[in-house]
RNA sequence: GCGCCCGUAGCUCAGUUGGAUAGAGUGCUGGCCUCCGAAGCCAGAGGUCACAGGUUCGAAUCCUGUCGGGCGCGCCA
């Protein structure tokens, strides 16, 4: 409907131009501008295209709408248009019209809200991305609630999505993670091996040294005191626990040659990803490709890229490192590349990364990040730019941490020590539905209170069972008119809707018909909460009417007409709940 | 100190590209089940859109400054 009364504007303003009364450059770039009034007396839809265009018109805004309006072409769907307050053209649609949204959900049932705004434009989105080195926790979660939902809302806008989590396989924190299990493994085959203050110390690291121990038996054992012999002190001895797990990681590959340690490594790496993946897919996350930063090494990706950034005169050495000018493309400082002992820094991997998003061809890749990486932005940008790449086609969301709260108490987090709330503890908590939706909730650059009592209750201030109940509800009307051998239409299609004349059943057809326009929004805004509020307002609609007429009616055609409503809100609200991850339960 | 994000009702937050009388949930007050799920609906009270300037027909929205809060600023990841 929308684009229908865009184009009957537009109509109208080349007829303005025919007739000399507008100069053809006075005419907006994009669409006409038209938003849905809060309804009553403006109307369905209102433009201010005429308080845009006075200034260059040299005419008063409510002149120009006057004009404009004599030049709208007739439509059917019109019902009447008025100029008003300062100088609006207000819509006011006819009675089939506004129930043609119901018509069109019922038409187009689970496809109902997809748009081809995006014109299939092929978009990247990256997100969770966590390092493999332990289990995801809350803050991973919002990210991969976020990511998820903006995903399919891309995809429902009509977009080409291809999600990726980039996985940290490579470089130091994964040798750590080795050494760790490694360590948790000498000491269960009985050696000992003191725990360095650095390694990770989670109970899972355990579970991985007793999985080497049973598939390895000995294989793996070394004597402490051969591991140990001339190590440096680590903290608890005075000296730095650094240096202490580095020399450690050095001396496990050592001792026990390449073969070996990489059993240990791909042990502790693929422990974790299985993890990470099942978490993820029992949240109903998942990806297209877990892009591996190893594969960049190897395949001399990063390599080359260090190398094209040399060409162009974007490196340097300083102290035995190599750097990248970065501060020539707006960075506060320039960044190592390559560290003084040979090693590329993850910096490196990254600007590889980023060369490889390009060369697959993507016209928009959007990364999304924790808040905390968003020193990360400029060099990446940075980085994208003197690979000759427009850094404009990159876009990277940064989304805050979320706190949670137990009790109106704020629960203390702590990586450090190993006690973190695990995202898997929070979806056993307060389940996967009321997770998904309280993440997506915020716009990602909010802060997050997640109240955990909120989100547990099953009650009627917790606006995940809010929306749900109403498709439960529905879903029960169904039910109720079987039990009662009252006959439906085979097909609710060929219902005809006039029936449908109460002030709350035009309200909610009005506000079903506008799932694609809030799909759109959310997409171009890169915000999918708008469908969460937008889900609430369809629940709250459908409740309005429930509470003040019998959809078990006892004429036939108001009966019908009806549960043709009743089924279109249920398609809806299925709909709006899938592209959040959100199950749509038909009883609870 | 520098950079990014934020500041809207008691609380948690929406507010589209700058548009009409700034909205919702929650909490509070008062109504609504002999009937399809009351996990619901309706009504009321509740506002210096942090503050001060500026831009213009029009600012919660854009610009500048001030105040307040969060986060980040290593050859760490």
């Amino acid at each position: 409907m929308k684009p229908h009364l865009q184009s009957l504007l537009e109509a109208a303003l080349a007829r303005l131009v025919a007739d000399g009364l507008l100069a053809p450059e006075a005419l907006p770039d994009g669409p006409v501008p038209l938003e849905r009034s809060r309804g009553g007396e403006h109307g369905d839809f209102a433009s201010p295209i005429a308080l845009g265009l006075a200034r260059s018109a040299r005419r008063k805004p409510r002149e120009l709408a006057d004009a404009i309006v004599a030049r709208l072409p007739a439509s059917p769907h019109v019902r009447d248009v008025q100029v008003a307050g300062p100088g609006f053209v207000n819509f006011f649609l006819d009675e089939g019209a506004v129930l043609s949204a119901v018509s069109a959900v019922l038409e187009q049932g689970a496809a109902y809200g997809r748009t081809d705004s995006g014109q299939g434009a092929r978009v990247q989105v990256e997100f969770v991305s966590a390092n493999p080195t332990g289990p995801l926790h809350v803050g991973h979660g919002r990210g991969a609630a976020y990511g998820a939902a903006l995903a399919s809302v891309l995809d429902a806008a009509g977009f080409e999505v291809q999600r990726e989590y980039y996985v940290n396989d490579a470089g130091r924190q994964m040798h750590i993670l080795a050494t760790s299990v490694w360590v948790r493994y000498l000491q269960q085959r009985g050696e000992a091996m003191p725990f360095p203050a650095n390694a990770y110390r989670g109970d899972y690291i355990r579970d991985v040294a007793a999985e080497l121990v049973r598939v390895h038996g000995d294989a793996l054992r070394v004597p402490a005191g051969e591991v140990t012999l001339d190590l440096p002190p680590d903290v608890d001895a005075g000296g730095d626990r650094e240096i202490y797990i580095d020399a450690l990681c050095e001396r496990a590959r050592h001792v026990l040659g390449a073969e070996r340690y990489a059993v240990v490594h791909a042990a502790a790496l693929g422990s974790q990803l299985d993890d990470i993946r099942e978490d993820l897919e029992q949240f109903g996350v998942t990806f297209d490709r877990w892009f591996s930063e190893a594969s960049l090494h190897t395949s001399g990706a990063v390599a080359r890229a260090v190398e094209r950034l040399r060409a162009g005169g974007h490196m340097y050495e300083r102290e035995g490192a190599q750097w990248f000018r970065s501060t020539a493309f707006g960075d506060e400082k320039d960044r190592v590349v390559v560290r003084d002992n040979g090693e590329p820094t993850y910096f490196a991997s990254d600007i590889a990364y980023v060369d490889d998003k390009f060369a697959r061809g993507f016209e928009r890749m959007i990364y999304i990040w924790g808040a905390d990486h968003h020193g990360y932005v400029t060099r990446v940008k940075a980085a994208c730019q003197a690979l000759g790449h427009d850094p404009e086609r990159i876009e990277i969301l940064l989304v805050q941490f979320a706190t949670l709260y137990r009790g109106g108490e704020k629960l203390q987090m702590s990586t450090r020590s190993g006690e973190f709330v695990t995202l898997r503890e929070l979806r056993r908590e307060v389940g996967d539905d009321a997770a998904r939706f309280f993440y997506v909730m915020r716009r990602c650059e909010q802060h997050l209170d997640f109240d955990l009592d909120l989100a547990k209750s099953q009650s009627a201030e917790n606006p995940v069972y809010y929306v749900q109940y109403a498709h439960a509800r529905i879903c029960s009307l169904f039910r109720q008119a079987a039990e009662r051998g009252v006959a439906l239409a085979e097909d609710a299609r060929t219902v005809d809707l006039s029936p449908l004349v109460e002030p709350e059943a035009r309200g909610l057809a009005r506000t079903l018909g506008r799932l694609p326009e809030v799909v759109t929004a959310a997409s171009l805004a890169r915000e999918p909460h708008q469908i969460a509020f937008y889900l609430r307002e369809v629940a709250n609609d459908f409740h309005a009417f429930y509470n003040n007429h019998v959809f078990l009616a006892d004429h036939p055609g108001v009966r019908e007409a009806r549960f043709a409503l009743a089924r279109a809100t249920r398609q809806v609200i299925a709909n709006g709940l899938a592209l959040l991850g959100v199950g749509a339960p038909e009883e609870m």
